[in-house]
DNA sequence: CTTATTCCTACCGCGATGGTAGGATTTACA
DNA sequence: TGTAAATCCTACCATCGCGGTAGGAATAAG
């Protein structure tokens, strides 16, 4: 039931290119040394974002990396399917719709289905944006009755 | 970001449970004969649900497992809980409140604390009653526009 | 042509997962 | 009293993914 660190990284490697764009390109030394961590590990971690699309590239000198789109345009689900390969909680509930043979007899599957779910729509209404703005009321206040909800979606 | 199958082999057995009680203690044997599962495997399992004492066993001949309380009264919380050992979907999330180092300014860390709270207020929602009588809407209509709300909370 | 950068392939220790094996202990019942 | 049926306990093990390292090839700026 963990979000893995290659999740956790990639998600900071697109924080950090989101704060620090503007001025073209971002090394992978300078993401490294700011979000301190392996520049090996991270450099792994981005070639997927790259392979996934959601990341461009300049090799050569002054070379780098930057967001592919606004960072408004990115939901997280978006971002941690390119890294954790699967979002669904338990190996029955398949991404392409294949499912197992017990399916129609089991009777946990509508739980982990709804899991599922919930955790889906949660990573998906949240974007790359809420973030660097610290849209705390939409990722913390969905079940704080003192908030009053401001994405009536 | 899955659930072992560690816990989804404890609910299994506590479904099992919940459905075939009423004579008494439920052998080993039988349970992973019905569920065809390795009898070893959830032996371990099982002494998980014992030491957390949702179940009560009795040894010796005719001995076996049953349920503590009624179905009613466990959530599937308080199951995977037992067998996954946390719940909070990264390390940065303590359950004893227990938080990293750079939690202050960690831009990320609302979102984690946020999936964190809609997992658990799922899981925490659902109970084994709801799985043995196959409560669909509660499992899976929370975000079914043409399904009234039942629980209301 | 040198320097700075990404890209690619390979490797590796560690811990968790998903089991298996065998015996000690306990209890019912004949 | 003895035996069968059951849980309990300890140890072991293969495989896989995680988290990370290493080294070099390709590319582009100046």
């Amino acid at each position: 039931m963990m979000v893995s660190t290659k999740g956790r990284y990639a998600l900071t490697v697109m924080v950090d290119l989101a704060r620090n764009s503007g001025d073209g390109y971002v090394s992978l030394a300078d993401i490294a040394e700011r979000e301190n961590l392996s520049m090996k590990y991270l450099e792994s971690i981005i070639s997927m974002l790259i392979k996934g699309g959601i990341l461009q590239s300049l090799r050569g000198k002054n070379g780098g990396y930057r967001l592919a789109r606004d960072p408004a345009d990115y939901s997280i689900n978006e971002i941690l399917l390119l890294t954790e390969g699967t979002r669904a909680p338990v190996n029955c509930i398949m991404q392409d719709g294949v499912q197992c043979e017990k399916a129609a007899t089991c009777s946990t599957l509508p739980l982990w289905a709804g899991l599922d779910r919930v955790i889906d729509a949660y990573l998906s209404r949240i974007t790359l944006e809420d973030i660097i703005t610290g849209n705390r009321k939409k990722m913390l206040g969905e079940y704080c009755s003192s908030c009053e909800s401001e994405a009536a979606e």
